[in-house]
DNA sequence: AAGAGCAGAGAACGATCGTTCTCTCTTGGT
DNA sequence: ACCAAGAGAGAACGATCGTTCTCTGCTCTT
């Protein structure tokens, strides 16, 4: 076996177990045998548990905004839909199998205080949703679209919270009625004229 | 030493320790060691760590939701202030020493794939916050209150993952901004008398 | 064909976990 | 004063953790 696929094969595992069950609840030899490689490949590629875990979330953290960047440009109608199809997104993520939230809160409130790599990498993480949706959002005429993205980000993070907790994918519809409040507020004189209301 | 005693100080130290550093980090004997009582006494009053967990965790609930409650009480202003009271408390809470985020979204992120008990307990605590907020929001007039209660427990859940990942209690304000455009639109002619723009 | 080197399987190690047991000491009732 | 009962302190237990080591067998070069 290549070492290459070796790991690939063993951060797959990873991420599904991780995922699944948390990062201390999944020991090393559970992953050995989910891999399908041997003890000694393992920690040939990765010296130990929290290199691991650290590649893990790096590579989630690419994937995921990957998957949502791209949902975006295939589904999105116009710059002013951008910021909303987020949600659509969102909304399917929430109903696949396994959804458990988001992998960088969990990964922190079990970890964050104990490592200070994994909340290094959740930081990252919302870090670069954060600059993102400020892409997105730019592009629609908005007054302070920084103050706007960061308010867009909230809502998205609450969407994934209460998904999480609750099991209801209906959060993203929730969340996405209000950014569209919020965005149809913030606009001064967007493509349908309504004026701001700036009181 | 009363049993009584022994059972608050044994909370006391749970909630510190559990809370700043997650539940599986923190062993029996460390515990035991913080709440200054014997190993005996401990098992005496919770028979297992998982059982400890769960009165925590609802301990936390009722204490959180009560200063919450006292906090809005006593500063709001108007009915039509109350929910935006809620988005003061919690820039309070964020800036307090200690913070770590949501103590139910942690706990379920580490063990709620495994123990059901506390995905039961944090789904609860949210369902009686929700509970919480439709109560607040049902005081001032707005066109469905239960729509608008939950944005903006989507706000303020994502203003809590915000705060806990980024260590910014900025979160609460820029949430609070959002939460009033929110109320403000949903708003069906409410006390300033602005009309729902309804498109 | 033979020896060197690497890969896989899993035993082994020390540490730590949750939980129980033992031992000693105090205390209260008669 | 004496005995039963319970409390504290911590040793002990089996399980499991992350990590390393050993042993066996295959493969590749000359």
């Amino acid at each position: 076996m290549d070492l290459d696929e070796a790991r690939t094969r063993i951060l797959d595992a990873a991420e599904k177990l991780f995922y699944d069950r948390g990062i201390q609840s999944v020991g090393m030899d559970e992953l050995r045998t989910a891999a399908g490689v041997s003890l000694k490949r393992l920690y040939q590629c990765f010296p130990a548990k929290h290199d691991l875990v650290e590649t893990y979330l790096r590579r989630r953290d690419t994937r995921w905004r990957t998957a949502l960047a791209e949902y975006v440009d295939a589904h999105a109608d116009g710059p002013a839909g951008r910021p909303l199809a987020v949600f659509d997104w969102l909304g399917e993520w929430f109903a696949e199998d396994g959804f458990r939230g988001c992998a960088f809160l969990n990964a922190c409130g079990e970890l964050g205080a104990t490592s200070d790599r994994v909340g290094r990498v959740a930081r990252e993480h919302k870090e670069a949703l954060l600059a993102y949706v400020t892409g997105l959002v730019r592009a629609v005429p908005v007054a302070e679209p920084e103050a706007l993205a960061r308010q867009l980000v909230l809502l998205i993070d609450g969407a994934i919270a209460g998904a999480a907790l609750m099991g209801e994918p209906g959060a993203a519809r929730q969340a996405r009625t209000a950014a569209a409040v919020l965005i149809e507020e913030a606009g001064c004189g967007g493509a349908n004229g309504v004026p701001h209301k700036g009181n």
